[in-house]
DNA sequence: TTGAGGACTCAAACCGGTTTACTGATGGCG
DNA sequence: CGCCATCAGTAAACCGGTTTGAGTCCTCAA
C-alpha cells in the first residue's frame, strides 16, 4: 500500500502523539514553565519522531511578529558589485540574525523612491520586525520616515553623525584617515590632497573631515580636495585633476579603494610613477588590493563585525530586551607598496 | 483630547467602513469576480482612507504561502567581497520579484554544514516558497535535497551542466570562452594557458572545457592548466607555476578577474611585462577591470538579466503557472590593454 | 407562472500557531 | 485540619487574512 498523502505535520500532531495539548506543546517549544519534565520528554520526542517545527507562518501571525528584519541595499548599478561593504556586512548581519533565528529579508533598490517604496512595504506588509539603515546621508530623513512607519530601527553610521536619538552602530571613520595622513607625513609628504566619494554621505564628510584635521593638527596646509563619486571613473577624472594642479601633491588620499585604484591607472597612464611620484592611500581594502600594481596602502574596517552587532542590537530592540554592549574592533592600516618617502621634500 | 491608541487596521475594519464583509474585501484585493462595481469603488476608498493593505503574515498563513523566495549565499570569506556575481544576481532577483510583489529572504553561509542547516530551516518554518541554486557542482546532490524538503526550486547553472530535471536558467559560460581563445588566436598566440578556479563546481569546469574544445578546434596545442581558486593568492601561486615552466605560455586565460589581475601583479614582480611579454585574459568584468594597470581584458556576462530570469521562473513555478521565456543577452567580450600581440610567434 | 441560472453577498470555517482564563491536584503552613 | 499558593495542564479565543457554501435577488426562457 502507498503512503498516505502527508498533510502538513502541526503542532497538533505532535500534541495527540505525546498525548497532551497543543498549548504544553507549545509552551514547551517557547521555554516557558508549566509543563513537568517528564511531558516536555514526550513532547521533545514526539515532535522529533514528526520532524516538526512551528511554522514561522503562523507564529508569525499570532505573535505579531515575524522574526524577520530588513535590509534595503541602495546602489547605482555601477557600484553595485564593487562596493565591498554589503556583502561583509550581510554576512555579519547574518552570524547576529541566525544565532536569535531570525531571518534576512533584502531588496535591492536603484533610486531612492524605489528605496522609499521598499521600507513602506515592509511596513504595511508587516513583513519584518525592523530595519537596518545604511549609508546615511547628512540631514537624513529617513530615519523619522522610517520610524513613522512604526518599524524599529539600528543606524549604521560613523562615530559623530547626528544620529537625532536613534540606535546607531557607529565606526570610526576618522580613525583609520587619521593614521594615513600620519602615515604619509611620517614619509616625509607635504602636499596631501583628498579625493572625497559622493557628496551628501555622512561617511564622505566624516573622511574629509578627519583628512582636513589631521593635517590641522600636523601643521600642514591643507591641499586640495576634489569631489567624486567612489566611482572608478570619478576617481580617475578627479586625479586627472589634482595632477593638472600647477602645484600637484605628492599624495593622495581617496575616499575609497576603488577610486584609488583607478587613480594609480590614471597617474601612470601620465609617466607618473606610484609610489616614486606619487602616494596613493585608498581605503577599504578590497581583496584585490594586494594585487594591483603597486599593492595599494589601504584603510581596512571590520565591516563584519558592524554587521554582527546592528543585528544583535536590531533584534533586542525588536524584542525590547537590553541590547549587548559590543566592542568593535578598531581599523587596522595597512601599508602596502603605493605609498613611499617623498623626493620632493618641504620646499622652502 | 488625545488620539485614541489606534490598533493596526485589519481587514475588519475596511469590511465596516466600506459596509460589506470580510469576503467582499478579500475578493476585491485579489481581483476575483463576485463584487458588484458599486461595492469595489466603495471597499477600495474604505482601504484607501484607512491606509489598509493586506498584511503579508496573515495572508501567508491563510493562504499556505509566503509570497517569499530564498537565496543561500555560500562563500569562503575571503571572497566574499570580491565576488561580483551575488550583487548583480540580487539586483536582478529583485527586479523579477517585486513585479509581483515577492520579497527574497537571504542567508549568507560560511559552509556546506549550515547551508544544509538554511535550506532545513527554509522549508520547515515555512519561511519561503521556493529558493535558488547556485554554485552548482558537479555531481550535486543539493538539488535532491531540496526537492526532499518539498521547496521549488530554480537551478542557475552554465549550459550543459546535468540538471536532473531541474529548471535550469542556464548561461553559456562557454561562449566567452571561446571568443577568448579565439582573439588570442588571433594575435598569434600560440601557448594559451588556463588557470582554473576552484575544482568542482560545474562552472570552472564548463570553462575548462570550452578552452581545452577551442584549442583543438583551432589545432593549438593544449596548452597547460592549473587548478587554483578563484582567489587573488591562488592567481597569483599559478601564474608562478605557469612562468616557471621550461616553456612558458605566451597568454593565460583565468577563471576570474581576481586570480587574473593578481597574475598580473605576479608577473610583473619578475619583470615579464603585460601585454608585451604575456597576454592575460579575465572573467566577469569586475569594475575595477577597466583601471587596473594594464586595463584588463575580459569576458562580460549579464549577471543581472539570469537575476531576472531566475526570479521570473521561481515565481511561475510555485504559482504553478507557465514560466515566461526569457531571452538572455550574449556574453561579451571586452578587449582591453591586458592582450597583445605575441613577440614569439609559433616555433618552427 | 415557474424554474434555472447568474450575480452578489455574507457567515463561518480554516490556516497553525500563541495566549489567556480556568480547572484540578498538591503541598506548605498556621 | 483548613486555606491559600503553586504547579501541571487544558479548552477556547485570538492573530488577520482566504475560501467555502449557502442564501438572496434578478433576469430570462420555457
Amino acid at each position: 500500500m502507498g503512503t498516505i498523502p502527508r498533510k502538513r505535520v502541526t503542532i497538533g500532531d505532535v500534541a495527540a502523539r505525546a498525548g497532551v495539548s497543543k498549548s504544553a506543546v507549545s509552551f514547551v517549544f517557547n521555554d516557558r514553565p508549566g509543563v513537568s519534565a517528564a511531558a516536555k520528554e514526550r513532547i521533545l520526542a514526539a515532535a522529533a519522531d514528526l520532524g516538526w517545527q512551528p511554522s514561522a507562518r503562523a507564529r508569525a501571525l499570532s505573535r505579531s511578529r515575524t522574526q524577520a528584519v530588513g535590509l534595503v541595499i541602495r546602489r547605482e548599478p555601477e557600484l553595485l558589485s564593487t562596493d565591498p561593504f554589503f556583502p561583509q556586512f550581510m554576512a555579519g548581519v547574518e552570524i547576529g540574525l541566525t544565532a536569535r533565528d531570525y531571518s534576512l529579508v533584502l531588496h535591492v533598490v536603484p533610486d531612492e523612491k524605489t528605496e522609499r517604496a521598499a521600507y513602506e512595504r515592509f511596513a504595511r506588509e508587516s513583513r519584518v520586525d525592523g530595519v537596518f539603515l545604511t549609508d546615511v546621508r547628512v540631514g537624513d530623513s529617513r530615519p523619522r520616515e522610517i520610524a513613522a512607519l512604526g518599524l524599529d530601527l539600528v543606524v549604521i553610521a560613523p562615530e559623530g553623525a547626528d544620529a537625532g536619538g536613534d540606535v546607531v552602530i557607529s565606526m570610526d571613520d576618522g580613525a583609520g584617515v587619521r593614521r594615513a595622513v600620519h602615515h604619509l607625513h611620517s614619509l616625509g609628504h607635504h602636499r596631501i590632497a583628498h579625493v572625497m566619494g559622493a557628496p551628501g554621505y555622512v561617511h564622505t564628510e566624516a573622511r574629509r573631515r578627519a583628512w582636513q584635521e589631521t593635517l590641522a593638527e600636523l601643521g600642514l596646509p591643507i591641499g586640495p580636495v576634489v569631489t567624486a563619486d567612489f566611482t572608478g571613473a570619478g576617481g580617475a577624472r578627479a586625479t586627472h585633476e589634482l595632477l593638472d594642479l600647477p602645484q600637484p601633491p605628492s599624495a593622495i588620499l581617496y575616499g575609497n579603494d576603488l577610486m584609488a585604484i583607478a587613480g594609480i591607472s590614471a597617474a601612470t597612464d601620465r609617466g607618473i610613477r606610484v609610489p616614486e611620484d606619487l602616494s596613493v592611500v585608498g581605503f577599504d581594502d578590497v581583496p584585490l588590493a594586494p594585487y594591483v600594481v603597486p599593492p595599494l596602502t589601504t584603510v581596512r574596517q571590520n565591516v563584519v563585525s558592524w554587521g554582527t552587532a546592528a543585528a544583535q542590537t536590531l533584534v533586542a530592540l525588536v524584542e525590547r530586551k537590553q541590547a549587548p554592549t559590543v566592542q568593535l574592533p578598531p581599523v587596522e592600516f595597512v601599508v602596502r607598496g603605493s605609498t613611499g618617502p617623498t623626493r620632493n621634500r618641504r620646499p622652502a
